[in-house]
DNA sequence: TAGAAAAGTTAGCCTATGCTAAGTTTATTA
DNA sequence: TAATAAACTTAGCATAGGCTAACTTTTCTA
């Protein structure tokens, strides 16, 4: 098989300084999505989001957990009485909105490019922060184009 | 347009909990990754990595990558002496070129499903990290179905 | 080759996210 | 309802990765 040789080529320092920047801030949006995201589905699920829950569900202690959500609160994402459930501002509300609709996407798409249902999990909570509206838009668009194949 | 409904059911908390460990663990060699990367760029294109180079790849100041250098050395990954230029140890070598061609698939991947270069750069350096060895062989096997059907 | 500029290091600070241990509040149950 | 258990918080520690300021070493150049 003929491999295709990409010629190593490095980008200018200020164009490859931004592509970094840019996944350093996606990067502090990570844990928040994921915080939001698990809450919206624990208040969906089970009626309330509890610390204890959200603590098992992350594999993370505790106080970790009280601490980002001290973090939140600050950020205007969650409101919560000391010892009582966890409640999404309209703020986290949107973005666990936003986050569900993106790992879905990148769940379906990973699953309709034929890889498997406990990898396509895997990978989509890893994926999902980093997919831009360009790429989410292209993914959405092989999902439908497959479902009409399969389906029509 | 029918909307697809997904049923919003959340996993088995300690299913879940092992997918954000996962994730947690591939976050961790995030740096580690981008590092060796450069470094067997700068060594390819430029001769050899120095510090201040690095640093203007990574849009960071020099004390930032030499504390990451610190610990790089401290785990085997590089080599180098005060106020040298850098050099990749085997184990290091070996991590940057599995890394280099991880962010390719993930590259052409996205230019094969007709994402612009610009966001291909800029979402391969994010989406890298996250994809399993599964994934990267869908991957690459929707790029060669796409060059068979482009060139054949 | 001496002085200036560039590169690299060190010290000290910050935030985020992990942890355990210990204490407080709430909920359960005997 | 009193005792126990569960949930939550607080304190204190660690690491990673950001930063600036100040210092040392190396390199360049006049």
């Amino acid at each position: 098989m003929k491999q295709a040789i990409t010629r190593r080529q490095l980008q200018p320092p200020n164009k490859q300084a931004a592509v970094f920047q840019h996944v350093r801030r996606a990067h502090q949006m990570e844990a928040t999505e994921d915080y939001v995201e698990l809450i919206d589905d624990l208040i969906a699920c089970e009626g309330e989001a509890r610390l204890v829950d959200m603590a098992r569900h992350l594999g993370v202690s505790q106080p970790t957990v009280s601490k980002t959500l001290a973090r939140l609160q600050r950020e205007g994402y969650v409101n919560s009485q000391p010892y009582r459930s966890i409640f999404l501002t309209p703020k986290g509300k949107k973005l666990a909105i936003s986050s569900r609709k993106r790992h879905d996407i990148v769940f379906k798409f990973l699953i309709a490019m034929g890889v498997s249902e406990a990898t396509a999990k895997r990978d989509s909570e890893g994926l999902e922060h980093h997919a831009s509206a360009e790429t989410l838009h292209a993914f959405n668009n092989f999902i439908e184009s497959r479902s009409r194949t399969a389906s029509g």
